[in-house]
DNA sequence: CACCTTGGGAGGCACGTTTCTGCATGGCCA
DNA sequence: TGGCCATGCAGAAACGTGCCTCCCAAGGTG
């Protein structure tokens, strides 16, 4: 059987192969191959005229073909944990969404596609996909899924710090004790006599991390711990602990918000209670969103800079899988930003509108 | 050579390939591919043996070869129109965060995983990943990547009414013209006398269609139009227009913001100017975000339910894959949601706070 | 003239599946 | 007893690349 007659039964009409752009160029598959990757020894009028012959002709390489010889796939998963049948959960969807943007654009400026995988879903999706590494977000103790990744030999690199002796290649992460003891301290400075905190109930590790430098704090600087926690992944249940929270007999006079939409939620529960932010009432919260600079008063928010943490995530996973020894140390630790505004600051409050924020660098 | 020998030759440590489960179990190669797939002729004593041999040697299928020997990968795209470098823009990005959301969840439902991909992207990211379809958001009029993708014969389905002779396989959008002439109409019930209008400068779609049907409606009711433009895609320029609105010698009485945060920079601009909202001023914006619930006062919203919108497109798109011949009509129109809260209401302004939304069906 | 080097390119195997085809065996019926 | 069908599996051909090996021709060198 000649090869014309070989190429010709096994394509479908629309794409030509490997094989169809040798014939026409009068040359060899390999000679293809190496013409466009840019390998073997072949003078430039070869190379060029094999580039034109399968420009010409529409070809494009199949990418699972070339995985399969390779080994590479160039993607990358990103894997979240699961509330529901969710992707992700309503109170860190902001952090997500930011991280996952910063985490996709890092990847497509390598070369790499991002594809994202909750660490629950149904496991053909999972062994549909070749993947050349992974990044998880929060993975608790003993993870299974990141186990069954690294005994495939996969590079897993880490949102969070992984609890346990979790075997993962890297790991990124906010020093989320240092944050919170900050901003303690900033709200103290500011006058706060009683700091109350609002937190979740699920054992994830920065509500832990979180909820212990507070009680800490307090048994440091020798406050009863004023809390309320709800869970986290609720909607609703933010805003009725919010209220709580201020009913309180013991009410604060400032609130750190462990959740984005707590702000709000503290806001109105503060105007409920009559209270005035931030004379009555000290607010701060984490939050990634910039609406908090044009309410009224503007909030004092802490940003965990999600698109840092989504971009070092990605390098660090990428140097793994192309066998760079990155000069960054496996284990970084990115700086949180706390960005003051009215809400946190009794003395002169700034009767200004805060300058808008730039997109970069959040 | 032996056959044990070949595969060891090939295997890495950590890999087991479908040959070492053949040879372990003592069959052939089809009778695992049958056993495992649920396919062929095959006692349960064999398909049950066959796959314990399997689990035991912590097999997994490659999802190169795979996809090489089917044609079908799995994988289905998200294309999303750059500005600048990051794959979306700032001001469709709650839009967006949650449509690729309800895209990632009703793809991962039924089996296949989403890969976002810039239009604008690199050509190697593209050709190295193997798509059974994609998604496209807002295309732009004889955009080349749609072009390419359906001369390679992928089905492609459009969110957002595909301009000009696209040939989509299907698409999904709102009615914009009757969302905005609804929210217009709503202002007038309310005592609205001047409406104005904060719109983008950028020629896609939605600024087209909805800056239009505002004119049209001006027109009709014998309303001078009063509107701003401004770059969409700069976050900081939307304050800036917000207040040159209310700023205007002929001040509008009630606005619509056609962008996210539309709604919080004509608050501050309206407390700049001791506008009383919804007293002196009427508010609208279009926006996902529940953050509108619980600002002061809570401003009616607009939602076009990505959600909806998301979990349509891709439904559609791999009915197309699957040859499913969909009971949908191919061109869906989803209906938007007027949520109206006391920024637009001039009678009865509600004292109470509306009641937190459930996360569902957004 | 024999030998080596270097450029230019072809042959063919392997990646790990899926699946078409076909072989053997045994039971059933005419 | 011979044909026939159902059952239970094995062989082997693809799928489209990448790359290792090898071949050939043209010079250069002793």
């Amino acid at each position: 059987m000649s090869r014309a007659e070989t190429s010709r039964r096994g394509s479908r009409p629309g794409r030509a192969g490997i094989r169809d752009v040798a014939a026409a160029a009068g040359v060899s598959i390999t000679t293809v191959s190496d013409a466009l990757n840019g390998k073997g020894r072949l003078p430039d009028a070869t190379r060029r005229h094999v580039r034109e012959v399968a420009d010409r002709l529409g070809y494009r390489p199949s990418a699972a073909a070339r995985t399969l010889r390779t080994g590479k796939s160039g993607l990358i998963g990103l894997t979240v944990t699961t509330y529901g049948d969710e992707p992700f959960t309503f109170t860190e969807f902001a952090y997500f969404a930011e991280m996952a943007r910063a985490a996709t654009s890092a990847a497509l400026a390598r070369g790499y596609a991002l594809v994202i995988l909750p660490a629950t879903s149904r496991h053909d999706v999972w062994s549909n996909v070749a993947l050349d590494g992974t990044v998880v977000i929060d993975p608790s103790d003993q993870d299974p899924v990141v186990s069954e990744l690294v005994r495939q030999g996969l590079p897993v690199v880490s949102d969070g710090r992984p609890a346990g002796s979790l075997p993962v290649t890297a790991w990124v992460d906010n020093d989320h004790e240092a944050a919170v003891l900050g901003i303690l301290d900033h709200l103290a400075d500011a006058g706060a006599r009683r700091i109350g905190l609002l937190t979740g109930t699920s054992t994830d590790t920065y509500t832990h991390l979180s909820t212990t430098a507070y009680l800490r704090w307090c048994e440091r600087v020798g406050q009863d711990p004023v809390y309320e926690a709800y869970p986290a992944h609720d909607p609703c249940a933010g805003a009725v602990a919010a209220d709580r929270l201020l009913a309180r007999p013991d009410r604060p006079d400032a609130v750190y918000g462990l959740f984005d939409p707590n702000g709000t939620d503290l806001l109105a529960a503060a105007r409920r209670y009559g209270l005035r932010v931030p004379d009555d009432l000290l607010l701060v919260c984490c939050s990634e969103s910039t609406m908090y600079a044009s309410t009224e008063p503007p909030v004092t928010t802490l940003s965990l800079k999600p698109r840092r943490i989504g971009t070092a995530v990605v390098q660090l996973l990428i140097d793994a899988i192309e066998g760079v020894e990155s000069e960054q140390p496996v284990e970084q630790v990115i700086p949180t930003e706390l960005i003051v505004r009215t809400s946190s600051q009794r003395r002169s409050p700034r009767t200004t509108v805060s300058p808008p924020r730039t997109p970069d660098d959040r």
